[in-house]
DNA sequence: CGTGATGCTGAACTCATGTTCAATACATTA
DNA sequence: TAATGTATTGAACATGAGTTCAGCATCACG
């Protein structure tokens, strides 16, 4: 917050604020004048400043991928992308942002893909020291298995909001929290004790993908 | 016309059928008006049938609530949720269905509930089956865990939907192509060979619940 | 044949939305 | 002080949405 300086809040800066706040309370549909009505200003005003409800949205876009980078890289860099999220729900101030984020995430879009793919690299890192570390094991395919990670548990978390807080806003601190709650022990047990003790399933993928699949598996990290 | 030509397909019918397959494309944003092209009649006529479009919607979702239930009895009893979605959408005729719950799924609602509640259960029992086998291990909370399972695959499903096929309509055969081809390796290497070496996250979290399990959840805002 | 009921249309109505625009208040400067 | 440019408003416009309605067509039934 410090770090922006005051010649940023501006009243245009105070509209793009508040309408990431709506975005993330009201979804993507949210009208220019609830918006407009949230700064206290008029709905021209908003078009004046930002030219078009479409460019708004950029300029919201812009504004919170440089806030995800700036906590990025003050966090401590080692960080697992689910402790950056959680982090952030604990704190009230990023509730809207990390709302926004959810928010594109359901819709889709360049900013989602960004972040998706900024989770994925975190993951990727993250476990990448528990293997040198000996807590973690090693994967056929490190960066398959960072992707698959960083879906389901992002992917989870969407669903649970959806499902269980559709339409007005989710407190993020509470999702995170009830989210945390009914899958932390059966994500922790899935992946310390295996869930599959037959072994076949597995084996025969591996065999089958051999067989007519691509060779893009990079094997270089860990053959153990 | 086919067989139910007195029976179930009347206009009516073929309206539902129709809307189905757009709100599956579009999204329940879709208008009336391209409903009614769609199925060749005028907007008028889909009020006249069905008194409203969120009435429409309605026996949209208990319409394709009947296909699944209908799906789940014909298919083997057993089979797992995931193989269901599969087949579904393996047979062109379901894609419109599969599509609309997936819609489901991203706006929340309580089609999309049942649907997830359906699928737990289902993959629960499955589970139940595997533990009875020995091919599965058993669980702490076989209930819990089925439910992280869903939502894992479930979420990381609809993820990869609106990242990689954003908009309009997407090929939901090709869609679970692309994503068990991501994900199929990782995920069972992650299920056979556990993930965590360390088992001190594990117990740990197990010490911590069974100890304040009740309380609040994770005081881990004051302390830290 | 006539009568009514139902299927169906096309235009019009209502409403919310994004956007435009002329007019006004304010602030800065020559 | 006068001027000029920016901030801001309130009303109006255009559009697309869901819905209504009066009327036409079609068909069963007496």
């Amino acid at each position: 917050m410090s770090s922006a300086s005051r010649g940023d809040l501006t009243t245009r800066a105070r509209i793009r604020d508040g309408a990431v706040e709506c975005f993330a309370r009201e979804g993507f549909s949210v009208s220019v004048r609830t918006i407009a009505e949230h700064a206290g200003i008029s709905p021209g005003l908003v078009i004046h400043h930002f030219g078009s409800k479409a460019r708004l949205r950029e300029e919201c876009d812009t504004h919170v991928r440089g806030v995800i980078t700036e906590v990025k890289t003050q966090t401590f860099e080692g960080a697992s992308g689910t402790f950056m999220l959680q982090q952030m729900a604990e704190i009230e101030h990023y509730a809207p942002v990390l709302g926004y984020v959810l928010r594109s995430l359901q819709s889709g879009g360049a900013l989602a893909a960004e972040f998706f793919e900024l989770m994925v690299e975190d993951v990727e890192r993250f476990m990448a020291v528990g293997v040198e570390a000996g807590t973690v094991a090693p994967s056929r395919d490190p960066a398959a298995r960072a992707r698959y990670l960083t879906s389901s548990s992002l992917g989870s978390l969407m669903l649970h909001t959806t499902l269980h807080h559709p339409g007005t806003e989710p407190d993020f601190g509470r999702v995170m929290q009830e989210w945390i709650e009914a899958y932390m022990l059966p994500a922790l047990e899935s992946y310390t004790e295996p869930v599959l003790i037959d072994r076949t399933l597995l084996d025969t993928y591996i065999a089958h993908a051999d067989g007519g699949a691509d060779a893009e598996g990079s094997a270089g990290a860990d053959a153990d």
